[in-house]
DNA sequence: GGGTAACTCTGCACGGCGTACAAGATTGGA
DNA sequence: TCCAATCTTGTACGCCGTGCAGAGTTACCC
């Protein structure tokens, strides 16, 4: 087959991987509209368009970024495929809501890179083990992700920090003590939902994900 | 009180309702990108910071856009408490894929609007209706509209239509022969999450929700 | 009726964005 | 040593959201 030969021209200035990551920096600190090409380009000191010879354009770079976020999500310790799907829900939602910015780029576009195909494949694995036929456990899959997925997006959708009432700051501050949920992530969109603020978070999340869990669980008798 | 009458100062050539209807027309034509305040302005004939006079920016237009589409989601007949809700999620999902465009800005920031919470308030009335006690009820309309937007989401993920692969194709078809979702909406990120693109659609969600409502009624007992 | 103050819309401009294009610099292989 | 491939840069284009000054329009007060 074809080997690996270098090519001619100059050796790259950088690699693909710290362009990801020079980007997830400034979206974890300045939000979407911080991670532009220009600044990502600053940040790593070359000129705008030398990215475009590691990425075809900037949808390709946001690809990029959510893979590199999917790929620390952590497989579960074999056991119960109840207890082992819940763990990767929760791993999966810690890594969403610790990169805020990340969330609306990983809804907004195909989910299909090695490390998203991972993960499907693993909450399947996990669901073909819980006595759901393979219909019902792709189906279960999809829907778990949705729920996951979807409570990462409403948690995430107050954007950056603002004046907050009294009663959002004292919980932002205790989700910050927590030190899982960034205080800027903090839900005023829980408030629509007619669910009280103090509710919202890993709580909110467990209960729900448990509830999901129930029914998929009686489906499977 | 103060009475509403007239200030000085020539009359409005527009409403609000025009710019926002004109945005939705351009959202559901051209996607995000065509929704623009220049795009808008031309729409409705106007030099493009002549919106400024009715909107302060551009996210209040989106918030707007929002609230406009919320505002045709019907309010489920009187009955048991699980169809109501059932109706109550079809019809704001029909809503939300009927608009792919805008589902990104639903949950790209707070849904705090007169309608985002009336559409809370009656879900939450019907839950407490199901025999879970208050905070319960909370929590499960929250889980529910978690669910909801969550599969709108990742329904319309897909972005403006492309060239699909053949089997693809023949779905959206499919899709677009019962009328519902738009062929753009075909959901690829189905693959991703390890469902059959057969699967994927009006089926799939209800095939979810019906799970997310098992585990609710028995937690309701 | 005339003056005034409030209000709406326009023209213009600014800075930022994604990205196309051509030219120069750098490298390996013939 | 030259060639061809490759990388980076300078420059530029068209779009974006939106601030500012000014011109035109209207309702109220005298």
């Amino acid at each position: 087959m074809a080997e690996t030969r270098r090519k001619p021209g100059p050796r790259r200035a950088l690699t693909e991987r710290e362009i990801v990551d020079a980007a997830l920096a400034l979206l974890d600190a300045g939000g979407a509209e911080a991670a532009s090409i220009r600044r990502i380009a600053a940040a790593v000191g070359v000129a705008p368009n030398a990215v475009y010879t590691y990425f075809p354009d900037k949808a390709a770079v946001e690809r990029a970024l959510v893979e590199r976020i999917l790929e620390d999500v952590q497989a579960p310790a074999e056991g119960d495929w109840r207890p082992a799907v819940e763990a990767l829900a929760i791993g999966l939602r810690s890594r969403l809501v610790a990169h805020p910015g990340a969330v609306p780029l990983m809804l907004g576009g195909p989910m299909d890179g090695p490390h998203a195909l991972r993960l499907g494949e693993l909450l399947l694995d996990l669901l073909a083990a819980s006595g759901l036929d393979a219909a019902s456990a792709a189906r279960a899959s999809y829907t778990l992700m949705v729920y996951v997925l979807g409570a990462a997006a409403l948690e995430v959708a107050d954007g950056p920090p603002g004046p907050l009432p009294p009663e959002a700051e004292r919980i932002a501050a205790r989700h910050a003590a927590l030190g899982e949920v960034p205080a800027q992530a903090f839900p005023r969109t829980a408030a629509a939902t007619g669910v009280m603020a103090t509710w919202v978070g890993t709580e909110q999340f467990l209960w729900g994900l448990r509830r999901v869990l129930d029914g998929l669980e009686a489906a499977a008798k």
